[in-house]
DNA sequence: ATCGTGATTGCATCCGCATGCAAAGCCCCT
DNA sequence: AGGGGCTTTGCATGCGGATGCAATCACGAT
């Protein structure tokens, strides 16, 4: 029997106020005379009452719940925002209802429980958004914010115009894969290749065409390139091995570049950095360890979390500019595989 | 301007029924005529309506939310117990809402937040609860789980038998214990030592306590001890250089021990397994890394989740026992640190 | 044709809080 | 003393569904 919990009617009627008041002395910017406001919270801390959140959500019409959809927790980068983000939403008034989809497929088959929940926000990681999913859930005012990935269609023509795309918070991709290529030439490679990770990420890819396009730019040929298919260790692991011709390897994230680090080392017999060189990308705690100490680009996490709230809030505010895509600067940090 | 959602009422209109008849379509075993039903689902269907679940658990006086509350995502063991828990959660219909309490800080803190979005139960993993917290969690009919935890004073005679227990699964950490003896026994080592984690957790004192009984009961010396604090891989690698003395280190977990790992081959210049055994225990994704391949005791994770899941059931279901804790056992991994 | 019975519906209310609107209370000025 | 304008309060109602209870209905039995 879930303790009868105490309601705004009994504080009120102790107090021989009406309920209204009790509510309004929590609604900040209420109008309540300041001693009776105080007068009611006194009791109520007293009395252990709290606003029961459900009911002013529905009142209200808003729940002050944002939902969080993740793909997979299986790359050590993404409990880390996890983490960081529940924090900065929390501190921000925001509770996160948790929806984890199936690796490898998309956030969309959440939006229904989303739905369901009334959740004032999303914010989607580690997972993509369909364009039609997106559509939809963009169509009637909600809003959504993309992780660490990039809207579908959003370099494309304004030809969609009419689709909305959701907002998105990224670290700048294309400047990284750039820095990757200008940091292993600097070591004088030039036989470089690249691991690309999923296929259909905006990561992958971007980071992949920063790469390349750094080579083009020097009029250097492009580079080897392998598809892991997969962000994962043994995907990393198991395209290494076919990356025998190159000196200077840059996979699409660290947990890839970790695994392939393994493999060069432990099954191909190639020194790290001596023969080769090696570059992830996002700085997982697992990249500083003595065992690995891989160099990597990494990404700002702090502020992209920062970033993802603060447009939260506007969009909950009622900004309603166009899509807005923010792009955070990676920074690359040496360690012992470049 | 959020899409007006469609409500019961509307189909109901829409369909030239009353509201009623639309709420009891769906709930499973209402009185409903089989063709009613039928009619309403596939209108809803169509016109996209779907019970809003804020005013249904205003109503009904539950949420299907169950609040999860974690304190430390940065040991890899918890990004998968929460993907799994998630996952099973969503399949019995319930939806987590995430609560993080910074690492080494009691559950407690997340109490408050937990009552006013009046969660059904509560899981707590990777963070305690304290006996006070539980005792007014539990006091006014909650329920809570501890998730690889065991409750406060669980092991303490009934002489608390006002203050009720949480529920409890975690696994069968005294017999692991026990059985990291045995395996480093039977690989010849004598001079054991154990690396304890955070004190003041359950996991690394009944760890411990296996471990020193089963030397005990054959009448061996006890072992050396480390103190690492703290259940991370820095925290590991710092208290693995003070055990020169050793050559077989169980270690509280297997963060602890990959960094354990770490020192003792790059720091120390010791050769594992041939110089000393090194053993873990959960057994992460990591462990089985080729740079790594540490021997270690396996939680059984998903049958873990499984349980917890039942035990949220059946105590939703009004079952009123006794606090069970459910005990699983651990399974001897064997790779190459031992 | 009449009555009893179980299956279906609709009605009215309640869940706990938020909020527009009108009633009251106050202070100050003329 | 009378009136204007602002601040506090209380009232009534709404949010979207769930549910006890009474009203209907359909049918088979007598």
């Amino acid at each position: 029997m879930p303790g009868p919990a105490i309601t705004a009617r009994d504080l009120a009627r102790h107090l021989g106020v009406s309920q209204s008041m009790v509510s309004r002395a929590f609604s900040p910017g209420a109008s309540v005379a300041p001693e009776m406001r105080a007068r009611i919270l006194q009791s109520a801390a007293e009395m252990g009452y709290r606003p029961n959140i459900i009911a002013a959500a529905l009142s209200r019409r808003r729940s002050s719940i944002v939902g969080i959809v993740m793909g997979e927790l299986s790359n050590p980068f993404y409990p880390a925002v996890l983490e960081q983000l529940t924090g900065a939403l929390g501190a921000a008034g925001f509770q996160p209802l948790l929806f984890t989809v199936p690796p490898g497929q998309e956030a969309d088959a959440a939006l229904p429980m989303l739905r369901q929940y009334h959740v004032d926000a999303v914010v989607v990681t580690a997972a993509s958004l369909s364009a039609a999913g997106a559509a939809d859930w963009l169509g009637d005012g909600r809003s959504a914010v993309l992780f660490n990935r990039t809207a579908a269609g959003e370099a494309e023509p304004q030809a969609i115009a009419g689709t909305p795309l959701p907002d998105s918070v990224a670290c700048d991709n294309v400047a990284g894969g750039h820095a990757a290529a200008e940091a292993l030439l600097a070591r004088g490679r030039r036989r470089l290749a690249f691991v690309a990770g999923r296929p259909d990420t905006s990561t992958s890819r971007e980071r992949e065409r920063g790469f390349r396009e750094a080579l083009q730019a020097r009029g250097l040929p492009p580079p080897l390139r392998a598809d892991a298919g997969d962000f994962s260790y043994e995907a990393g692991h198991r395209v290494a091995l076919d990356l025998r011709e190159a000196d200077g390897i840059f996979f699409a994230n660290d947990i890839l570049a970790l695994g392939g680090l393994d493999a060069l080392r432990h099954e191909m017999g190639r020194r790290v950095p001596e023969d080769v060189s090696v570059l992830g990308f996002d700085d997982i705690p697992m990249a500083a360890w003595p065992a690995y100490r891989l160099s990597t680009l990494r990404q700002p996490v702090p502020a992209m979390v920062a970033r993802t709230v603060d447009l939260l809030r506007a969009r909950l505010a009622g900004e309603t500019d166009g899509p807005r895509a923010e792009r955070l600067p990676a920074e690359l940090v040496e360690r012992a595989s470049l």
